[in-house]
DNA sequence: TCTAAAATTAAACAAACGTTTGATTTGATG
DNA sequence: CATCAAATCAAACGTTTGTTTAATTTTAGA
């Protein structure tokens, strides 16, 4: 922990509290506490308190969208590369799940300066599902569903988890533990490519 | 708009300014500006701004338990009862697109005095869910995915749309319009359905 | 019409906010 | 050792924050 340099250990701090304070909830003076760093040296190093939520939005953006051009890309079938697609994500989302709910949380948020930053990202990562996933289904299937609309529905349901995890933990208590990661993984696929139901479920 | 109760202006003005700017991005003066009311009956009716937050939250998931309670309930088929749950929760997620937003945004902070509240509610869906799908689809399918796994799933499924919709709006410029409400609700539906992909995706 | 409760108001409160300043310390390079 | 830039610091800046108080107006019931 503290062989991080100060920077380093900023934006760790940061990622800590706005998952679970939000970033306006977070106030830098807390922040600096945690980070074991002077006050100034946030403005210092990032500019601003936004210049550090740009930094934090940018470094998920940029890996998340590094896995979308890797595991989409090549010559395999659309079904093997959506479940790797899958697999690949949800480890990224729980390798980094504070990461993870700042985005969510300050996604609809509309702050101007923030708001063109992240529409620049998910630009980028509707034009790689254009491509990789919606055209190839329209082709093998005929239905047209656009990236902006698959996007945000593959990304919602793979964070799904880690969205209510503050809650969940409280529902169940100590008692029921949640289904491990693999299995999550595996879940989310199989309900992504089958869907949930079989023949069996439409008769009573 | 003047018709409404100072109490109810005020409740509205809250939804539309916490979905936007987030609950501690949204100052009271400006609330009690845009509801315009004098700012201290903020305080005289909801005795906090977090009491405030909590009648949006309840309002929300007093609709959503609402919703699932009937939807799922009876003696059709799963496939039915679920296509029927997802039409009708879309078409409440759409008409109060800035609750929702503000039920997603602040799920993930773990306020004390919140969180408890959060929970309630996520218990009591999550019994409903347990009851009316998760038992179901294990007598059929022989599947056993417990309710806190496939309540935020399908929740997050179905906000997907509303939840980037602000960014999204910023990436298609005016140029490419969203699938219209209906044909969201056709793809989720199908899409928790039968999946997204064919036998045929799995062959080159 | 009188009265008591409810509603509304302006003003002030201390606390916390993000940011800036200017001085001091540190670390490497010449 | 001297030097310069990077890094760190304590302190203060003016705003804005949520909340409270006390006085006033409005409303409704007897």
């Amino acid at each position: 922990m503290k062989n991080l340099t100060p920077k380093e250990r900023i934006l760790q701090a940061a990622v800590y509290l706005f998952a679970r304070q939000g970033f306006d909830g977070t106030g830098l003076r807390e922040l600096a506490a945690r980070a074991e760093v002077n006050l100034a040296m946030i403005n210092y190093f990032f500019g601003s308190k936004k210049g550090l939520l740009k930094e934090i939005l940018d470094g998920f953006f940029e890996g998340y969208l590094a896995i979308a051009g890797k595991e989409l890309a090549g010559t395999d079938n659309l079904h093997t590369k959506l479940a790797r697609f899958i697999n690949s994500s949800v480890r990224y989302f729980d390798s980094g799940q504070d990461a993870l709910l700042v985005m969510i949380t300050e996604l609809p948020h509309d702050d101007p300066d923030i708001i063109e930053h992240k529409a620049t990202w998910a630009g980028q990562m509707a034009e790689v599902l254009e491509k990789e996933i919606c055209q190839p289904l329209k082709e093998i299937t005929g239905q047209n569903i656009p990236a902006t609309c698959i996007g945000p529905m593959l990304t919602s349901l793979m964070a799904s988890r880690f969205i209510f995890a503050p809650v969940l933990d409280r529902v169940r208590g100590d008692a029921g533990n949640p289904v491990d990661i693999h299995l999550y993984t595996e879940i989310i696929t199989s309900l992504f490519l089958q869907g949930i139901a079989t023949e069996e479920t439409t008769s009573n």
